[in-house]
DNA sequence: CTGTTAGCGCCTTCAA
DNA sequence: TTGAAGGCGCTAACAG
């Protein structure tokens, strides 16, 4: 791989004068500045972005850690921020926590060995000890947190509007008729399934309707254990309830799976709204009414919020709080027939 | 940010003999490393990283380019080489080209920029000109060819075996009493789908069935527009075929798509097989038949040739082919009833 | 074992 | 407008 000597001597200049029109930081002769750029193409010549950076300390390169790029939630997002950092000339570097605290302290270290210039956090599940991310802010890192937001920490964040989609959710199965309806949500220790809890009571309570604490199920965030969970309590057709709410992607595929196992079928036998798509567009049939969230533009717009603080280097400033709105698509696993009132 | 050298000052050393703790390369008595290491924790010190790839000119990074790790496939591929170059001590790196054939030079000049140490290579669907390749295997990055694989070009590569794969696709839905079976397939410039399509006549003519060229039917990849063709072609109920065999994952989403507006149910008004899940863990309803790759490993193991390749640094060897089997995954969307024979 | 030092490739003053 | 030179933080000899 050669350097800009090489890439000098090859063009006759000296070195200073390559990084010149390269960067385009300072003019050069029309002459020089072509016989530069022959050499560059001649050599093949890449920038070595490691020299620069040590040079610079800027390595113009984002973090963004997720749970699980696998769900397909986190893609969107990591594409949004992607294309938000790319537009202003940054990298992005991706890396999975699989909700285990220990590896996302390992990420934090690695990323910031790696000298990223911030990083977009999307917490593990497990719960991240408050300080851990106050000594990380304390030590100067930018940080924007997505999705998943702490309390009671100051710290930039973008995510959906989560208390309002859910009871978008809740109200529409109301109106649809529906009575008993169960919640299953994720740990209460997220702020988002906290938040989504709420919109869910909040929607019966507006409603006039009680809160049956035996209709909120509390899972994991794994597919296969609330199926399990769900399927379990949808045996008994006696307590059944009318219509689910899951508050999150994989706990919307686990009570689907678990509507499977016990032959229910939405929307005659019970009613199904999910928080968050459960597959690219909704292909499954009947096919499931979701709140949608709006995943590439919080990627993108947490981007942003870093990318200004990265180069606008106040430090001092309020936290900033992004927050977008979800939106409901009505498909077929809430359409209730009409029954006869 | 601190440096060694303030790291050194604090536990009363030499950088040098901070550098010996950090790498391990050279013994340090206990005493000293002790100091050390309470240095390095109370001033939070993380190695620079970009001063050591400028040394050692190591990065111990790895680049993977894939098309869109919003389908589903790709972030499993991503998991499994982040998780081999994990064990070995690599990062990687993974960007989108959206199957755009400029997109993905730039990809190739920024991660060379980066001095990734190899990359990992989804091609973009765009024909890739060869000579683009062989470039840069006689620039000497180390290359791995992944799913989509180059002809002619001496190349590292893993896939899934796609001919294979096909063949049992139609081999099943021919078992299971299926005629006129339509193929929809991806560009031909692909040679996955190309050996996919060979599969799919291989498995027709084994069977002494002709192959009507009518029936295959050639996509873009994207699910809308193939939802737009298949829809089209299925209207006539008279040239409809019995089944339909979807060469990859967008394609089958949009051939259900198409069946959806056409109002057909599978298996009863037509068999469809698609080869890669169409979502994690299929939950569709009826459950479509696929042929699943193992993505993950093809992902882990095209991670582990390319680090074989780095870190053994035999430029001369043959290329390593890696071909892994896909299993065909019985569902609801081709159980036809019996016919009457 | 420990300390010292020369660059890795580049950018950025500073002088010419 | 061009060229020369220092140094970013670290590792790898080498010398002590």
């Amino acid at each position: 791989m050669s350097t800009i000597k090489e890439v000098a001597d090859r063009a006759g200049v000296a070195v200073g004068t390559v990084s010149h029109v390269i960067t385009g930081s300072v003019p050069v002769s029309e002459g020089l500045r072509r016989k530069v750029l022959a050499a560059i193409r001649e050599l093949d010549y890449h920038p070595n972005h490691v020299a620069r950076s040590l040079k610079t300390s800027k390595t113009r390169t984002l973090g963004i850690i997720v749970p699980d790029m696998t769900i397909p939630y986190f893609p969107k997002v990591i594409r949004g921020a992607e294309t938000a950092a790319r537009r202003r000339g940054y990298s992005l570097i991706a890396v999975n926590s699989d909700d285990d605290g220990e590896r996302q302290s390992e990420l934090f270290s690695l990323l910031r060995s790696q000298r990223v210039e911030g990083i977009l956090l999307v917490m593990a599940a497990a719960p991240t000890p408050v300080n851990r991310l106050t000594r990380l802010l304390e030590a100067g890192v930018h940080l924007v947190c997505v999705d998943r937001i702490p309390d009671r920490v100051p710290v930039d964040s973008v995510s959906v509007e989560d208390q309002e989609g859910a009871a978008m959710a809740v109200d529409h199965l109301l109106a649809r008729g529906y009575r008993r309806i169960a919640a299953v949500t994720g740990p209460q220790s997220l702020k988002n399934e906290r938040q989504r809890l709420l919109g869910y009571r909040q929607a019966l309570e507006r409603a006039g309707m009680p809160c049956d604490e035996d209709l909120i199920w509390t899972g994991n965030l794994r597919s296969a254990d609330i199926a399990a969970m769900c399927a379990e309590r949808l045996a008994n057709p006696a307590k059944r309830p009318e219509a689910v709410f899951a508050t999150n992607g994989p706990t919307g595929l686990g009570v689907l799976r678990a509507l499977r196992v016990c032959s229910l079928a939405t929307p005659d036998d019970i009613g199904l709204v999910s928080f968050d798509e459960l597959t690219s567009d909704d292909l499954f049939l009947p096919a499931i009414t979701t709140i949608v969230q709006p995943a590439y533009e919080i990627g993108y717009g947490a981007a942003e919020i870093l990318l200004d603080r990265i180069e606008g280097a106040e430090a001092g400033d309020a936290p900033v709080t992004l927050r977008l709105h979800a939106t409901l698509k009505v498909r077929d696993s809430s359409r209730q027939q009409a029954k006869s009132a």
